[in-house]
DNA sequence: GTCTATAGGATGATAGAC
DNA sequence: GTCTATCATCCTATAGAC
């Protein structure tokens, strides 16, 4: 129990260090001096660097998968889907707002099974997000973009969302669903 | 010349290596090893790490820079000067398709002056791009929505458009701009 | 302009006392 | 569960031979 909670303290921390330098420019010591102790009592809790970078990113994109799983079982139109996701990745960076830079910047550094792992992940969300997209295209929906275009588009600015974090006070999250809802798919003028 | 030119490989090289892994994954040994020589030779044409951070994204910061003063001096309508901004950012991707990675993602380890510059230029051209916005929004040219979900959707949107790289032979750069204004500013539906 | 050798310090991780 | 001490390795950068 104790052992458990100094343990998520710890993972919390380095993601926050994570965030600001990147996961290979904070080291051991640094996150020791972070937590007010030192480098090798860390150890007493995880067993090294790796393991805290694969669960700040692997859970966080659990979440994606599983929010993308129900989203996609839903028998709605594809306008309504999208509008779920942005939800999707709104809610994710508000709970998870320090994890989302490890998962956008370093992933890179995950090693074996957990780069594996990560990179099925991202992908299979990746293809599931074309699919209700071509869906809507298919069914005069939207637009007849090039389906990548707007993939790209949308995706990319709700992966950014975290940079983002300054402005949540500013707005309502309610608000921000909305106007991001129709901005990304209503357009500007 | 023979020097000029050899410190521009390294330069091109490192900028390769630092898109891959990030700055801080990549060491001296890692770049001399790419160049096919001893990290130690390397200091023969730069004075260091850092210097070679510094000219990778200063150099395409600087070409941001200049194409936004050259827009924000058009008489034009907000609607063309977003279309030419988006026109620019395009452009300097397929120009600088390594150094994009740096800019986003490694800026924070450029040291004293370099980073003072570079938050510098980022903040202005920042405020630029905000008030053409407004000004869309003023003139009614655009919807009333908030300004800085508008900012955001396009800036991260354009910002990560190096990530799509893979994608690049498959689209005609003409047909690229076109359906890139066309989806983040006349929206999907 | 490239090399070998090395300085001087940081790094991830372990051993073992308390 | 935290500490000190330490290992083995890596790091950026310099000195000096060729």
């Amino acid at each position: 129990m104790e052992k458990l909670s100094r343990r998520n303290e710890i993972i919390k921390i380095a993601a926050n260090l994570f965030r600001d330098r990147g996961y290979k420019a904070i080291s051991m010591r640094d996150l020791a001096a972070a937590m007010d102790m030192k480098a090798a009592s860390l150890y007493n809790h995880i067993s090294g660097k790796q393991e805290i970078l694969a669960v700040i990113i692997l859970e966080v994109a659990n979440e994606f998968t599983e929010g993308m799983n129900q989203v996609i079982a839903q028998k709605a139109s594809s306008l309504k889907k999208i509008e779920n996701l942005i939800a999707l990745h709104i809610d994710i960076t508000l709970n998870y707002p320090e994890a989302l830079a490890s998962l956008n910047n370093d992933w890179m550094h995950l090693e074996a099974q957990n780069l594996t792992q990560y990179i099925q992940m991202r992908d299979g969300y990746e293809k599931n997000f074309r699919i209700i997209i071509q869906q809507g295209i298919d069914s005069k929906e939207f637009k007849p973009h090039h389906p990548e275009v707007i993939l790209f588009s949308i995706l990319s600015t709700l992966r950014t969302l975290y940079l983002w974090q300054e402005k949540r006070g500013k707005l309502d999250v309610n608000v921000l669903k909305k106007d991001m809802v129709s901005v990304l798919i209503k357009g500007v003028v």
